[in-house]
DNA sequence: CACTAATATATGGTATAACATGGGATTTAT
DNA sequence: ATAAATCCCATGTTATACCATATATTAGTG
């Protein structure tokens, strides 16, 4: 069993023409652990793919079930934004996965997918898109040389 | 045995002229975990249909016992338009639930129907009003979290 | 250190099983 | 007796599990 459960790296992978694309051997050593499938959705701030193991949406429905109002419209809009465009995807036997069409259009890939670990969950880029991307996150944080602060609550 | 017990994506069936749907596989898998059959309203919140598990009207049920507003007339009512609208509906060998007009109505379906998660329930909606739907909470969830808005050079 | 062998991973293609959907038969209500 | 609801079977379509080949990575050996 392992100890961690980070996605890391960033690893380039073929899309054939249906759209299947191997998960990295490493994203797959982790969601094994758990279960044999991942979820993937349309990014909210970035035209990427966002993928994560359904554990994380669990937590967000237990979340949200206990703190907003059942019936408040904040909760309404977000959990048709995020569980209606959330879609579960099973990897056969050499660890490959079906996209849909609604996610590669979104994320602007056609015959190349790049996998970008973000710890918890990881996103999947075109490539060009991606290495704009990375040049501007890095300009930016070296601009800024932001602080991470944490929340004190949860900092001990 | 499952882990998880999330309703997700967003599947569009026919509806035959009995008024005949077929649940989506997912929905399905979830549900036989439980149970044979499933529980639909018309949503409180939205022109459309709105289902879940019985388990789920059971918490809502426990929740508002434990709420210190257990006589109040908001509560009344709610309860009343809930559990007074809401049925029972069982899915024959093939999967396929049968609405009835009432609901088909409210939700002005007809030839027609999509199905869209939402976590621990799923709505059932008009593929006209849905889009248009999908459109507004997309504007509003982006309009009120900054933090959320898409890159605009990247998404046009 | 270079070369080869062995293993693991990625990619391409095909067969199979699962699913949605239509039609009809049997049963249940009114 | 009539209509409605439930069940059962048949079919076209599509996703997915499986097999085969190619590429890349690691380990082994002279």
């Amino acid at each position: 069993m392992r100890k961690t459960f980070l996605f890391l790296d960033t690893i380039v992978n073929k899309v054939d023409n249906k759209g299947r694309v191997s998960l990295p051997s490493d994203y797959r050593a982790i969601v094994k652990e758990l279960s044999t499938e991942i979820v993937c959705y349309r990014s909210l701030t970035a035209p990427c793919i966002e993928g994560c193991c359904e554990e994380m949406l669990e937590k967000l429905a237990s979340d949200m079930e206990n703190s907003l109002d059942f019936f408040s419209q904040e909760q309404d809009n977000l959990t048709n934004l995020i569980f209606g465009d959330a879609k579960r995807f099973t990897f056969d036997s050499t660890g490959r996965i079906l996209l849909t069409d609604k996610l590669l259009q979104y994320a602007g890939i056609t015959d190349t997918a790049v996998f970008v670990g973000k710890g918890r969950k990881f996103q999947i880029w075109n490539p060009e898109n991606w290495e704009k991307e990375e040049a501007r996150i890095r300009a930016e944080v070296l601009k800024n040389r932001p602080s991470l602060k944490l929340p004190e609550k949860n900092n001990g």
